[in-house]
DNA sequence: TTGTACATACAAACCGGTCGGTATGTATCA
DNA sequence: TGATACATACCGACCGGTTTGTATGTACAA
């Protein structure tokens, strides 16, 4: 009744087998969105068959949000360097974290594109869970710059009175729409002048220079 | 074979059903993308059948084109007491348009969302009738920003060098992040506090105040 | 041998789009 | 004016293909 499964080669490896699913879902997401992108599609891309992937995930729901939490996770890895806590001037990570940023724009000529942008912009109206998820990454980088922002006003005199939470949520607005932006507008020099001006902003949030 | 059609009330009204057909899509698709809503669910939004959406439109890409179009012109027309050309000072007519945009915080408490946001991000990487429609947009509204930040150059010294087609550029991404950011936290005064900040850079180009 | 990892086959719903047909408006000509 | 012809608007059953998800089988590792 079935076919013989002859001579196909297994690896048997749960862990990278369930990271192979979530990479292809990334990397076809962030092209197709969520529902662009079929659950044949991702385990084609991903070298396996339906019935493995409905082994490792629930449903297509679960691996978008494995995928998106996956995404976090490797963004908090690139902005390490800026974000990691040490004794540097909060103002010199946060040209850093920009360095970082602009540094996306260089590494092909595709567009610089996110996860959570894009998940947050098809999905969170809808879909509760990718509402949560996404709120959490965004929450996160904010967090974080404004840690930065907080730690910066303590050292440097503020120019004038700001809020490091709003300014960090101004931040996370501009790069989420600089990328959106980008996108259609097929221009990586586009977000490069965004974030220069971005730059120009928090310094000039600040009395040094 | 087929049963028959007994008294149905028909309007036959061309472009009201067009329009109607528009309508029922953006309000599907502003909810849940383009991928996210089918045909039939428009129709039975706009109600009317499927022979008849087809009548009036080849496809569905065409009336997602279409749809994306007829938002452009509806916000023209919603800025339109900012844009319109008058003899004021245009640093009054970018506060009117900052106005407008928080006005859309305040019409109710469903979140901010742009037809050419949603469709830059799901599918303006792979359907380049949907880039290139988006791209528009996105040109026409910075276009018009940048002619009020060129005439406020003009009648007011600039506190520093700035380009106002690079302003332009950075006010619509932002814009555009603020309703993707704000949708999935779930908070209008995101936007609002975005908007400040916002008009305060602007203020803050110039030497007045 | 038993549990887990993976493959195959299938199902039921749904998708965009077509098609034969009907209803209604309008131009033409007697 | 009134009958006729034709174009346009609208209807809804239907089609082939795709969708997510399930049921069931096989292979491997302990």
């Amino acid at each position: 009744m079935y076919k013989k499964a002859t001579s196909i080669k297994r690896e048997r490896d749960p862990a990278a087998t369930r990271q192979r699913l979530i990479d292809a879902t990334v990397r076809l997401m962030l092209q197709q969105g969520f529902s662009g992108t079929s659950v044949d599609q991702i385990c084609k891309e991903a070298g396996m068959t339906k019935g493995s992937f409905f082994h490792h995930f629930e449903n297509k729901e679960a691996l978008g949000t494995a995928a998106v939490e996956w995404w976090g996770r490797m963004g908090t890895a690139l902005y390490a360097d800026a974000w990691k806590d040490t004794t540097l001037d909060p103002l010199e990570h946060l040209h850093r974290m920009f360095d970082i940023m602009v540094g996306f724009t260089r590494r092909s000529d595709d567009p610089v594109v996110c996860m959570v942008g894009m998940m947050s912009q098809e999905m969170s109206a809808t879909n509760p869970a990718f509402q949560a998820a996404c709120e959490r990454e965004l929450n996160l980088w904010t967090e974080n710059v404004a840690k930065m922002l907080t730690a910066a006003k303590k050292l440097h005199k503020p120019k004038t009175k700001f809020d490091p939470v709003s300014v960090a949520w101004f931040l996370n607005s501009l790069w989420q729409g600089s990328m959106l932006v980008a996108k259609t507008c097929r221009s990586q020099e586009l977000i490069r002048h965004n974030l220069k001006l971005a730059r120009d902003y928090v310094d000039g949030l600040f009395s040094t220079t």
